[in-house]
DNA sequence: TTTCTTGAAAATTTCGTGATTTTGATAAAA
DNA sequence: TTTTATCAAAATCACGAAATTTTCAAGAAA
């Protein structure tokens, strides 16, 4: 299992952002080559990727590459928006100095290669270092919500959507707005403005809802 | 497989209401006589839990019931009442006169089971019954959101909800205010009123928190 | 007594294999 | 041409066992 984590993790990179083909089998027998063990422990490591959604899963017909669908996209990044705007006003009430300190130091790392994504034309060799400096960005936004069961769920989202749309035809989604929303939502956290942040969250993924969404959700003590 | 996935939901029945104390080992090769099958396909099941968050597990070290705590506690109870009122208000929003009839039978039923609860002393031998019946009202509360990434992940936190309150020092955490509580929840339903559902979602869950809640969310486009 | 080793027993993880099922190409029938 | 049947090749699944790691009791040292 020490190595079996490496597996995990190398073959959760593969179909998340490894270029793969959306409903590529893949095959233990197969697989089992480029790591090095046997067929039995990819299988398990791609068993737990299927209970969290990464890969597709049927008896007897094996795994695959999801295929990405608009309906996906859509439910996807509607979690998304809940569960990062909930974390975000936690964070916005709970965290401290530290966290205004962590999520400017995660900010600005991912400012910096955004600001160079914006001038070169090929994307793909910058887009491995990019997508794991938003991912930080992102989780360190709710990082002091003081629920690790929120934290844990919304990792699990956001592996999904990610993967959702990095597979999809479009390929590329990364796109100049980025920077000044994500300047946005670091600006209205650092003022613990609530209401802001979830309008800043909610416009930054915007984009990817395909459908109509709820117009606005009503207040109350919930 | 095709047994192989009643061994999983054996498994689950055990860990979330078996009454097994928390910590205890959950050992393959002993499990294996129960379900006569091969240690290594018990091992499979109890990782497919574990990535749930059913069953604990640390490498090299095996499975055990997972230990119950306040924070826990109090974490699942904030996640479930954020997921649960957002499918319900969008099941208010989207859900037609069949959904309307759905809910309302599953409460019919639900109804029924609390009402002998409140009669008899002993509440177990009902309880797989109850337990059954109330999470089938709390589905199809949200069954019309439209979203299965949504309900996916709600049955998850409700299943490690029900888990956790079972598990824990009090033990049986049926009170009659459930009566009222879920038939105001399906009058709220009926009525269309998103606002009052919230609230009273809210309520109905209010006394597992063992900690303070966000006093109110604001509005907004998110 | 307390703390630190030792080593045998027990538990966990990885692996290859045989049994079962699916796949896909070829041929027969409609 | 289109559909159905056949069957060999390929893939999947459950299993038992070997290899590795942890547990824990008994003895040595402090």
């Amino acid at each position: 299992m020490d190595e079996e984590n490496d597996i995990y993790e190398g073959l959760r990179l593969r179909v998340t952002s490894g270029g793969l083909t959306p409903n590529t089998k893949l095959k233990p027998a197969v697989l089992r080559h480029d790591y090095n063990c046997s067929a039995s422990t990819i299988r398990e490591a791609l068993f737990r990727l299927s209970t969290v959604g990464l890969v597709s899963f049927q008896e007897q017909r094996g795994f695959r590459v999801p295929i990405p669908t608009d309906q996906a996209q859509h439910e996807l990044t509607h979690l998304r928006i809940l569960l990062e705007c909930e974390g975000a006003c936690l964070s916005i009430r709970q965290g401290g100095i530290d966290w205004e300190s962590r999520l400017t130091a995660a900010h600005h790392k991912l400012s910096h290669i955004e600001k160079r994504v914006r001038g070169s034309a090929d994307h793909m060799p910058l887009f491995i270092l990019w997508a794991k400096a938003e991912q930080a960005f992102h989780e360190t936004l709710i990082s002091d919500c003081g629920s690790d069961v929120l934290k844990a769920t919304h990792a699990m989202i956001y592996q999904r959507f990610r993967q959702q749309v990095f597979n999809s035809d479009k390929k590329f989604v990364f796109v100049v707005e980025n920077i000044e929303q994500h300047q946005g939502i670091l600006d209205a956290a650092l003022m613990r403005d609530e209401a802001l942040i979830r309008s800043r969250i909610y416009s930054h993924l915007e984009r990817n809802l395909v459908f109509d969404m709820p117009p606005e959700l009503p207040k109350l003590p919930y």
